[in-house]
RNA sequence: GGGGCUGUAGCUCAGUAGGAUAGAGCAACGGUUUCCUAAACCGUAGGUCGUGGGUUCGACUCCCUCCAGUCCCGCCA
């Protein structure tokens, strides 16, 4: 309904200035123009409401509810306006409700139901060349040599949910997985794999990630104990920045390793994205050095090549960092991220050409982030019409708010929390199965307990507003009751079953003839004609737990019709009116776990 | 010391853009099954929206004070 809004709001937009062609006050005029009309704050007030003679009446110093009775009977005026709507009503101290008519929405609905999109419109932004914008959303990012853990959890949730809803809009997409695959931690474990494995390294491909982890924690160990570790460490990293040939083989084996086990997670997860790790900026980071240099922006202090930021101080009260060059001449992650955010903007074929650059990460580097956008505004690297966000999230909790750990107090290995949730999802279905004497095969069993235990775990961190810290607990996740992911997958069984059990034939099933008269199906009607804001709302504020908001009040609203409202066992059109509404509360709960990275069940 | 974020029902959390009586789920209590999967639905109860000010016709929402929690603050990412 999102074109109906911008129509009605251009609407009253117009009749707002009309009326007022003949007072002064501009400025204020324009402050009003902003917010013409909302969505009703209740259901019962209709489906918008605008506010505005609230505010004239102070401008005008007269009653509002005169202006307003004046205002509608101008807007009453309007074709556009009274094509739209039902009728405006004046309430409370000077609202004007306004109801769309039955018809508008039963076009609207009709149209949806034959859109693939269920109604989302294309994005009509277009990039200077005119093709549609480019976005890049860099998530995920683990780091070689580490396990992934939940910490990597959120960001490739969300990361994945956001690039989804820009393809989805039409956008350009580039997901990102900026990998830590560079840095001085290859000396050392470079210096171990070479103490292990004799200087062949050969061997090393029979070793797994989670030796790999153990390996890491070794010479970690050895680095911080063994000063003749350390030394021949530091010199493994000149080797390593100097292209020396067998040091350049040990770094790609270790990627590699670390690589196979990343992917494995990936397909687990169903996450597409595409490696392009820290390395592939270092031909870049001296150019960044002298740009800065050159734009005057590079100040040396203790030996090391800072940019001073504006608004930020350190401890002692003096401004604060960002240091581009260490004093030993090796340059840190600032100068990597600028490298990259420099050219992710840059024309291809030397960048990605980008519009915007999203920055899933958590809440952490929030301050890292604002330094690195403050100096690349600085340098102008950030070009006209483009734009970048960091999308910060919070902590992943144990039930006990604290930082989630096993009883043993590690970190919790991303694959065995997959494992796990998928092995309680599976107990719950067998029970389930056995209470109800139900019998499946091995493979129906299977499939719908990964479907529910990896979704129930993606669905638990995308509803949250990703700000805050969440708690995570396998019981709320996997509970059939609540705003959660079997509950969503419930619904669409449901509709799933409907439809197995309906008799009429597609061809069957005119469009033209559909009606409403039930208070519930006009309920799931105006639900079903939000989903185009929503998306449009997400686009803007990356914000993906709206969507599950939505969803689960689709399907409180779908629920409630399906329980009160006979559909298969009534006469023929109001039946075909009745399952129209069920297909298109089927595809856009299907199309909205899709965007949220769910796979969907026909039956459970 | 500076900065970010958080504080809403017993618990876990929603609350675009300031709008009319503050919203869910869980937990508690009660009800609904000749019917499309009851994994559902309906009802009851539960709130000084951390505190105190300010702006406004109107504040959970915007501004300031304070309190509590948490994260970040120079060569790790």
């Amino acid at each position: 309904m999102h074109v109906i809004f911008k129509k009605l709001t251009k609407s009253f937009e117009e009749t707002l200035l009309e009326s007022l062609i003949k007072h002064e006050k501009k400025e204020e005029f324009e402050k009003i123009r902003k917010n013409l009309i909302n969505h009703a704050s209740k259901e019962e007030f209709g489906d918008y409401q605008c506010n505005i003679c609230l505010v004239l009446s102070k401008i005008y110093k007269r009653n509002p509810r005169e202006i307003a009775n004046t205002f509608v009977k101008k807007l009453k005026e309007n074709k556009n306006i009274s094509y739209l709507c039902e009728n405006l009503e004046i309430a409370g101290p000077g609202f004007i409700n306004i109801k769309l008519k039955n018809n508008i929405l039963i076009e609207e609905i009709k149209s949806n139901i034959k859109c693939p999109r269920a109604g989302v419109p294309l994005s009509n932004e277009k990039s200077k060349s005119g093709f549609p914008k480019k976005i890049i959303v860099d998530f995920s990012s683990p780091n070689i040599a580490k396990e992934m853990h939940v910490g990597h959890l959120r960001s490739t949730i969300i990361g994945d949910s956001i690039a989804k809803i820009f393809e989805l809009r039409g956008y350009i997409v580039l997901r990102l997985n900026h990998i830590g695959d560079w840095g001085t931690q290859f000396g050392m474990l470079i210096t171990q794999l070479k103490d292990l494995y004799s200087n062949d390294l050969k061997e090393i491909d029979k070793i797994k990630i989670s030796d790999l982890v153990e390996f890491y924690k070794v010479s970690k160990k050895r680095f911080d104990n063994e000063i003749e570790f350390q030394y021949r460490s530091r010199e493994e990293v000149v080797k390593l920045q100097n292209g020396e040939k067998k040091s350049i083989k040990a770094w790609k084996l270790l990627c590699n390793q670390s690589r196979k086990e990343f992917d494995e997670i990936y397909r687990r997860l169903n996450i597409k994205i595409k490696e392009r790790g820290e390395s592939f900026y270092n031909p870049f980071l001296k150019s960044i050095v002298n740009d800065l240099n050159y734009k005057k922006l590079l100040i040396e202090d203790q030996g090391a090549k800072c940019v001073f930021l504006d608004g930020m101080i350190n401890k002692e009260g003096n401004p604060l960092p960002l240091i581009i060059q260490k004093k030993d001449g090796g340059f840190n992650y600032a100068t990597t991220d600028l490298a990259a955010l420099k050219y992710r903007f840059n024309k291809e074929p030397y960048g990605d050409n980008a519009n915007r650059i999203i920055y899933v990460t958590d809440h952490g580097q929030a301050n890292h982030f604002a330094a690195v956008f403050q100096v690349a505004q600085k340098a102008n690297w950030i070009p006209e019409n483009c734009e970048v966000n960091h999308v910060p999230f919070g902590l992943v909790q144990g039930i006990d708010g604290k930082k989630l750990k096993t009883r043993e107090g590690e970190t919790i290995k991303l694959k065995d929390l997959l494992s796990e949730s998928v092995k309680k999802a599976k107990e719950d279905l067998i029970k389930r199965l056995d209470h109800e004497s139900r019998n499946e095969n091995d493979e129906f069993i299977l499939n719908t307990s990964r479907v529910i235990g990896i979704g129930a775990v993606k669905y638990a961190d995308l509803s949250q507003n990703r700000i805050t810290n969440y708690q995570f607990s396998f019981e709320k996740m996997l509970s059939l009751n609540g705003n959660t992911a079997p509950y969503l997958l419930y619904t669409l069984v449901r509709i799933s079953g409907i439809k197995r059990k309906n008799n009429i034939k597609e061809d069957n099933m005119n469009l033209e003839s559909i009606s409403f008269s039930h208070d519930l199906e006009w309920k799931l009607i105006r639900k079903l004609l939000k989903f185009d804001e929503v998306i449009i709302s997400i686009e803007k504020d990356l914000m993906p737990n709206r969507l599950c908001n939505y969803l689960f009040e689709l399907c409180q609203t779908f629920n409630r019709f399906y329980d009160q409202v006979s559909i298969l066992k009534v006469e023929i059109d109001t039946k075909i009116s009745r399952l129209k509404l069920c297909e298109l509360t089927g595809k856009t709960l299907k199309l909205s776990l899709d965007l949220l990275g769910i796979e969907s069940l026909e039956r459970m």
